[in-house]
DNA sequence: CAGATCTTGCGGTGTTTTCGCAAAATTTGT
DNA sequence: ACAAATTTTGCGAAAACACCGCAAGATCTG
């Protein structure tokens, strides 16, 4: 085999060359970048580069390829992210927590951490009103303790 | 005109009629749908599509189209939210700082935002030696008076 | 209601992707 | 270290796709 196996997870996935990961790091940028241009910056032919491409696609080292759009057009103009403290007396309800904060659509990003807080968001509203409605409508409830919100004033990256 | 203007920030862009929104919502799922299979979804012709797809991208409405790729791929499975606090008494540094930040590869998410903190990260890495090296790296500075690390458990979303 | 403006669908054209094939490169087994 | 087996490469043809101009239709303006 031209390439070593490698264990990831559960999965055995084909390592990555330096071709892969020079193409990887292109299409991370800009998806839209056609057979020729790869071929072009990664040193290989137009065909060659598809090929890897495809490949690169079937195995799920792509997992998809998206549109990104300006949250404005949708009049999202307000990002929000907000440290959740839960109450830890109630663990039997994180999991539905959980299960309607992913349900909620103004979060677009949620994780679980470890730390000083519990949970972070991320959320995408029109201004401070619907932000205050959205507050009303999902922070305010017993399991959560406490809830901090940092107002976006720019994105930086 | 068919679509009315609407303000914008400092620009003036067309409205989106449902098309549009219909063609958007799609992409941003996936972004490798041919003229043909929109043209199926949204009931319009291939090149009318491909005509309003194009106009998305021109107005920046489509700001980019990127491919998502797994970061174990890397080996980056760890993900740390940051919370920095600054000095305020240097409020200069702060372009310096964010200059840096935005060229650091560590950092995948980066916000200037108001409230208890002033700037929140999203940082990928290998693993827990990693954090500490970008932590002395990047965050051991005058300039940053505080910073608080939350290692992310899951990503709920 | 008429003129101006914009969008649509169609068809042709150029680009891009996909595929087969033989040669070159890499790996495997001895 | 050598030869067979496997994989990748580059090239060229074929298919799929995106792009552009044009005439017709729709929408907007006064």
């Amino acid at each position: 085999m031209p390439y070593d196996d490698d264990i990831w997870g559960e999965f055995v996935v084909a390592a990555l060359d330096q071709f892969d990961r020079k193409i990887l790091a292109l299409l991370q940028e800009n998806a839209r970048l056609t057979g020729s241009e790869l071929a072009g910056k990664v040193g290989l032919s137009a065909a060659a580069c598809l090929r890897r491409v495809q490949r690169l696609r079937e195995t799920g080292v792509i997992e998809r390829d998206i549109a990104v759009v300006d949250p404005r057009v949708f009049g999202k103009r307000m990002t929000v992210i907000v440290l959740l403290t839960l109450n830890s007396d109630r663990p039997d309800r994180y999991n539905l927590l959980r299960a309607e904060l992913e349900k909620t659509p103004e979060i677009v990003q949620c994780d679980h951490v470890t730390g000083a807080h519990d949970i972070v968001l991320r959320v995408q509203v029109a201004d401070m009103e619907e932000y205050a409605a959205f507050v009303d409508r999902v922070l305010v409830r017993p399991y959560i303790k406490r809830y901090e919100s940092l107002a976006v004033l720019g994105h930086i990256k």
